[in-house]
RNA sequence: CGGGGCGUAGCGUAGCCCGGUUAUCGCGCCACAUUUGGGAUGUGGAGGUCGCAAGUUCGAAUCUUGCCGCCCCGACCA
């Protein structure tokens, strides 16, 4: 009982927070507001990204690298742009460190202050279309896709593990296009990659939609996201699209010339995925026993673990298992066997359960006799009984089951928490009791969502992409709506 | 930045109010043995700038002052 897990009726926080260090993804780290990403936790990330990559790729979209300074005098070229970041910006102001005369140790160079202070990149917007400038002159060169993997600085007030730390690490996608609609499309496209990224591989059901004004990028037109529901009733965006409009090549002076030979600026998108996932995903599916991941996103899928009196019964299971290692692999399972002897079975169970693996194989002398392991199930915690014959094929399909069962259970939930309110009690109602998304009326203006905001804490997550028009009145105000926005407390 | 909590071995803790042997206990770690179907047991062992600094005192984990760090809640945000 040496890793007890704090329950999430009992604080909520403290159990996402246990399932993080417990479990073996992450640590604090001796820098405020970072955290070390430890092997386990960075094998899913690297699964993540590599699926996204992948995803990338497909539609088009090349990979290159930008440097993490940034020049000041760049991010103030978008006006909204750094009005956006500026509060929360790493600076960096010299190149040389000393002796200290005083014998303090080390201190700054004061001689060796730099000409221009260098920001580490909070978005590499700036920096990019400062490059891209160069790049393009002519719509041949366009459309220009790239996506970058990188590590940003953004120096938040206060930070939660995965979910909101100082630096942490995501994909950020630049691209040029020759029209409005191609840029239009592209922010779409990849808001579709992202939406499709969170359902298939990570099981977590996501609402498109785009943001309100309030909400928007700095330095946006429109931004687009994906919305998930986290399990104790607040939201959390999972993913964003921005369409840029001209704005960063007007604020870089990006024109190309089109097939009339007329000059004209380029449009823009941008988006991005970060480790943040990793939270929702701990957030969308864990439970009181620990995680519970996506067999999908899994590092490890099937762990077996060997149940053995003396080394004639192990050398007996080593044997079989051996085996049963080629065909899981031949199928593409990734698997481990974990016949460390430091641990006994009853130890690594619940491990394994901690860590979220989707199936574990229990497999002793007594199966091998009868032909058969016992195989449990993290997501339903069921256990049963089933032959070694076709054991590879049989996971293999179980594995699937777990993907879709976990999916359709965290969109189960997802529905049951949408409510619809009409009135301001309604509404106030709903947030104080199970939370959720609560989908109401709104005027359409700013002000109204800042008063909403300041009264409830709930923020207007999206206006959702397929959205009814609907006759209706503000919850807050009365003025005539034309359609339900969704509401949240959000991460 | 405001509110709350905490800092003693890798982790979790007792001791602090009321200063006084060698700083408590559990987990973990190392060695050996017995074990292994839901977090094993025994025996032996290693491991400590009590967050840092100054002060009070014959004597400080304990009292005083200052500082630092972390976590949780809120404002800011992906």
């Amino acid at each position: 009982m040496s890793k007890e897990i704090t329950s999430r009726q009992q604080d909520y926080s403290q159990w996402y927070n246990d399932l993080i260090l417990k479990g073996g993804l992450a640590d604090y780290s001796a820098v405020r507001g970072c955290m070390v990403i430890k092997p386990y936790g960075y094998a899913l990330w690297e699964n993540m990204r590599d699926q996204l990559d992948k995803m990338f790729k497909e539609t088009g979209h090349q990979n290159a690298y930008f440097p993490l300074f940034i020049p000041k005098s760049f991010l103030s070229k978008e006006a909204a742009h750094v009005q956006g970041f500026a509060k929360e910006c790493a600076v960096v102001t010299h190149y040389r460190l000393m002796n200290d005369p005083n014998g303090g140790g080390i201190i700054v160079d004061p001689d060796a202050k730099l000409e221009e202070e260098l920001i580490i990149r909070p978005t590499s917007e700036t920096i990019i279309w400062n490059t891209y400038k160069t790049w393009i002159q002519s719509y041949r060169d366009l459309p220009l896709l790239i996506n970058q993997w990188a590590n940003v600085v953004r120096w938040e007030m206060r930070t939660r593990l995965f979910l909101r730390t100082a630096e942490f690490l995501w994909q950020e996608g630049h691209t040029a296009h020759a029209t409005a609609q191609e840029a239009i499309d592209e922010t779409l496209l990849m808001l579709n990659i992202y939406a499709e990224f969170a359902e298939e591989w990570m099981a977590m059901p996501v609402i498109k939609g785009v943001k309100s004004i309030n909400e928007r990028f700095a330095g946006a037109e429109d931004t687009y996201c994906i919305e998930a529901l986290m399990q104790d009733g607040k939201a959390l965006q999972a993913g964003t699209s921005h369409f840029l409009g001209q704005n960063f090549a007007k604020a870089f002076d990006v024109k190309f010339s089109d097939k009339q030979n007329k000059l004209d600026y380029v449009w823009a998108t941008s988006w991005g995925v970060s480790t943040r996932l990793i939270g929702a995903l701990v957030m969308a599916h864990s439970d009181d026993e620990g995680l519970v991941l996506p067999p999908k996103l899994a590092p490890i899928q099937v762990v077996i673990i060997p149940i053995y009196k003396g080394d004639e019964q192990k050398n007996l299971i080593d044997e079989k298992v051996k085996v049963l290692m080629i065909t899981f692999k031949a199928l593409g399972i990734k698997v481990k066997y974990d016949d460390n002897d430091n641990n006994r079975p009853g130890w690594k169970f619940a491990e394994y359960e901690m860590k979220g693996v989707p199936i574990r194989i229990a497999i002793g002398a007594r199966d091998i006799e009868k032909n058969v392991v016992e195989v449990a199930r993290r997501d339903t915690k069921e256990k049963m009984t089933v032959s070694i014959d076709g054991l590879a094929e049989a996971m293999h399909v179980l594995l699937n089951d777990i993907q879709t069962n976990i999916y359709s259970r965290a969109k189960k939930y997802r529905d049951e928490n949408i409510s619809k309110a009409d009135t301001w009690d309604e509404f106030k109602k709903v947030l104080d009791g199970p939370g959720g998304f609560i989908s109401a009326h709104w005027d359409g203006t700013a002000e109204t969502e800042d008063k909403i905001k300041e009264l409830s804490k709930a923020t207007i997550r999206c206006i959702p992409l397929s959205n009814t028009q609907e006759e209706g009145k503000c919850i807050l105000t009365g003025n005539p709506s034309r359609e339900r926005v969704l509401f949240a407390r959000a991460y």
